[in-house]
DNA sequence: AACCGGGCCAACCGCGAGTTG
DNA sequence: GCAACTCGCGGTTGGCCCGGT
């Protein structure tokens, strides 16, 4: 934590405004979720600006994507996740908006500092362990992937994805690559939902020679699709409505409930932003089901809720 | 009850890449 | 081509929380 706003604010090099810095208050999230709610996402300094925030537009946009998104999901870890983000550290290294787009509605941040103070150590304990004489493999998720281990089908699959990776090299000849003939497909779609259960393979398939249109091929191989209002688009849509926004995102420990008068311009009706629901924009994504048949889904690409785009 | 130390995590910093004029 | 600006990312900091003593 920071010290608060107050103590630390500065003189900005233009205009002598003074910015704030450290915590913000709940007027400052108020502020900045109500603009970000009526205009959607634009040029943070603006933002910051017409907002009536003394922020940094680069302020802004931490706030607005580690804490306030609407999409952002609450609590701790699942296993799922934790398996995900362990495997794609183990390929992806320390790139953690990889990572993080990879589990909707979990931040760089956040996974960032879970790995830092609790997956590093554990794997860090769970390779001691291995190394004691009575160790066996146990429940412990770490286990199941790392901890010095690693299954003969998890090194195959990272040579896949290493394969995958290295076939393209630099982001030129991704782009180049966009118009070939083939193209390397994303070897780690994003998890749908925690609740679900789920298969952490990748999809091992072939994809038809065809243009790619919806998405684009980010820096690791990985197929980035266009999702608007989910992970890859951070931006929320305009409301046009009248009355109140009632903004539901818990602080810390507690579940605030804020109520906010967005000056008669708003009015969001069952906005909530647990866990379980997410921003409109990306449903088109979410599959209706409670439990996902992972193989039927992965026999049938043209089926995967991961494509976004036609296959011809 | 007071103190201490480690964990957690929000937020800052610096840098590189991309964009704009 | 260049400088200024913006954005996004990864590393780091440091205050709060909480369990142990």
């Amino acid at each position: 934590m920071r010290k608060p706003a107050d103590q630390t604010e500065k003189a900005s090099n233009k205009g002598n405004v003074k910015l704030r810095k450290g915590l913000w208050s709940p007027e400052e999230d108020e502020k900045l979720m109500v603009y970000m709610l009526r205009n959607g996402q634009g040029c943070w300094t603006d933002i910051a600006k017409n907002a009536g925030l003394q922020r940094c537009g680069k302020s802004c946009r931490l706030r607005w994507i580690n804490y306030l998104r609407p999409d952002l999901k609450r609590g701790s870890f699942s296993l799922q996740e934790e398996q995900l983000i362990i495997h794609l550290h183990s390929i992806l290294g320390n790139r953690w908006s990889q990572i993080a787009a990879r589990l909707p509605g979990r931040t760089d941040n956040e996974i960032k500092n879970f790995w830092n103070s609790t997956i590093k150590k554990r794997l860090k304990d769970s390779v001691i362990s291995t190394t004691s004489p009575n160790n066996s493999i146990s429940s412990d998720p770490i286990n199941g992937i790392t901890g010095g281990m690693i299954s003969f089908e998890e090194h195959e699959l990272m040579n896949f994805c290493m394969d995958s990776i290295s076939a393209t090299t630099s982001s030129s000849s991704m782009q180049n690559s966009i118009t070939s003939a083939t193209y390397q497909f994303d070897p780690f779609p994003p998890l749908q939902d925690n609740s679900h259960e789920i298969n952490i393979a990748p999809r091992l398939f072939n994809v038809p020679n065809h243009s790619v249109e919806g998405g684009i091929l980010d820096d690791y191989g990985g197929f980035e699709q266009y999702v608007t209002g989910f992970e890859n688009d951070l931006s929320v849509p305009s409301l046009e409505n009248d009355g109140n926004a009632e903004l539901m995102f818990d602080k810390r420990s507690s579940n605030g409930k804020y109520l906010i008068d967005v000056d008669q311009s708003i009015k969001v009706e069952d906005f909530d932003f647990g866990t379980n629901n997410h921003w409109q924009g990306g449903q088109n994504l979410k599959t209706g089901s409670d439990q996902l048949d992972w193989e039927s889904l992965l026999a049938n690409v043209s089926f995967s809720p991961y494509l976004d785009f036609q296959i011809e």
